[in-house]
DNA sequence: ATAATATTTCGTCAATTGGCGAAATATAAT
DNA sequence: ATTATATTTCGCCAATTGACGAAATATTAT
């Protein structure tokens, strides 16, 4: 029950929904999201540490970046499950694709200079 | 993108997630689901209110009270899907459990006494 | 018609949440 | 070693949320 609940609390936030769908074009950094999101480094960085709390994603340190990304195969079918219909969802929402493209284009070496 | 967010919304907290699991068991009226969660009415019938409002459950209005059940067939796919992920969680949950069995036991007319 | 009862709405309050910037931490580049 | 950069942690504030009781509403029973 209580992961099931940090799992629904973890996606009922927009910008965690957001990081979610943006997730499904490649996997990021914290400050390409920020770059994506308009939002304070600090601010992603919490949503990102609910959303692995929640499992629903992985982080891997990566030279000096944190590469966050989908899990490839989650340890709970829940998670799991929920990560495939999350993936089906939103495919034609407009603030998604937006993102979606934002995150194809954005790239860290640009970004940090 | 909003729906599916109030969707999430609806299910991140813990009374309301266990209404969704005890609407399994039968359809309740507010004063019943009150009984199991020993909450006040008004609180209540506010997250009944809500998941309505996600389109998470239905409200038909019999005799003197409201039944609230789970849709036969949700409109939306997501909904719907996310229905049927849920049904099959949190089957040994043992909180849950017990809500469902007081759910099968209480009686809106020996609680309306 | 009147009384009883089931539910909803409203206002209030405490707890939680999402945002930020500053400071701390960790890692890579020079 | 020192500097630069990426990320996290912390403390703060405003907004939202979940709880309640009182009052309003709607319906049924007498």
């Amino acid at each position: 029950m209580k992961s099931h609940l940090k799992v629904f609390k973890a996606l009922s936030d927009k910008n965690r929904l957001r990081i979610m769908k943006m997730l499904e074009a490649k996997p990021m950094c914290v400050c390409e999201i920020t770059a994506v999101l308009s939002l304070a480094p600090s601010t992603v960085s919490k949503h990102l540490s609910l959303l692995h709390e929640a499992e629903l994603i992985e982080d891997r340190k990566e030279a000096r970046w944190v590469n966050y990304s989908l899990p490839r195969k989650s340890l709970f079918p829940f998670v799991s499950e929920l990560l495939q219909l999350l993936r089906r969802s939103l495919i034609d929402d407009p603030e998604v694709l937006a993102d979606m493209e934002k995150a194809e284009k954005v790239n860290r070496v640009e970004l940090c200079r």
